[in-house]
DNA sequence: TTGACATGTGACCATTTGGTCACCTATCGT
DNA sequence: ACGATAGGTGACCAAATGGTCACATGTCAA
C-alpha cells in the first residue's frame, strides 16, 4: 500500500471525514471525546482514527493515559497540487466563487 | 449518497487516480484510448470512468460514436478548501517546500 | 494498592467494491 | 447495405471494508 493510497482510502469514509472536520474545528482531542460525537462504539471510532493516523492525516501525542489527536493538512495540500495546475488555479477559484454566488441566490 | 461521498469514493481507487493523471496530462481522450493505458478489460475501465463522471471529477462530450473525457478540477479544489484554513495555507505550503527540498537532497 | 478510567488487540460477520463476461446498440467508411 | 468500430448494460464472483465484541494493558487518584 503506497502513501497516497493510504490517504485516499482514509478519506473515502464519511465517519473519518467527520473526524477531520471535528479536528479542523478544534485540535488536540482525546479518543473518548471524539468517540462521544460519533454514533458508534469506541472500537469503531478507534479503528477510524488509526486509519487516519496511518495516512498521516492525523498526528498524535501521548499525555499520560490520554492520546491527543491533531489534524495534519499536508496530505490534503498534496492532493490539491497533484491535479490543480498552477496556471489554471485562478480559473478554478473563479468557478468556485461563481458557484457559491449562484447557490447563495437560489 | 452525497456529492462529496461520490468524490471521495471515486478518488479511493488507484486506477481512477491514474485515469485522472492521464487526463491531467492531456484532456479529451476517448474510452478506447484510455483503456489502452490500463491493465484491464474495457469494461473495467468503463466502470471506473463512470464512477469519475458521477463524481463530476470527469466531464464528457459526445462526438459521433466517440465520447471525449475531460478533467474537472473543481471538486479537488473543494477538498482543499474544506480542511485548509486560509490562515494556515502559507504555513502548509512552506512545509511542503521543505519536504520537497529534503527529498531532493536524499 | 485498588478500583476506575483511557486506550489497545484479534477474531468475527454483513455489506460493499473491483473486475470479468455474454450480450446489446449506435455510428463510421466503403 | 454491411462489416468493423466505439460505447453500454446486467449478472456474477472474489476480495476488501465497516462495525462489534470479549478480552487485555497501562495510568490516574484516593
Amino acid at each position: 500500500m503506497t502513501d497516497d493510497d493510504r490517504v485516499f482510502k482514509a478519506l473515502a469514509d464519511p465517519t473519518r471525514r467527520f473526524l477531520l472536520d471535528l479536528l479542523f474545528m478544534r485540535d488536540g482531542r482525546t479518543l473518548t471525546e471524539l468517540e462521544s460525537e460519533l454514533e458508534m462504539s469506541r472500537f469503531g471510532a478507534m479503528k477510524h482514527l488509526r486509519v487516519l493516523e496511518e495516512a498521516n492525516l492525523v498526528v498524535t501525542r501521548r499525555s499520560g493515559r490520554e492520546k491527543l489527536h491533531f489534524l495534519n493538512p499536508v496530505p490534503i495540500r498534496e492532493i490539491h497540487d497533484r491535479w490543480i495546475d498552477k496556471y489554471t488555479e485562478l480559473h478554478t477559484t473563479a468557478l468556485l466563487e461563481l458557484k457559491a454566488e449562484l447557490e447563495d441566490e437560489s
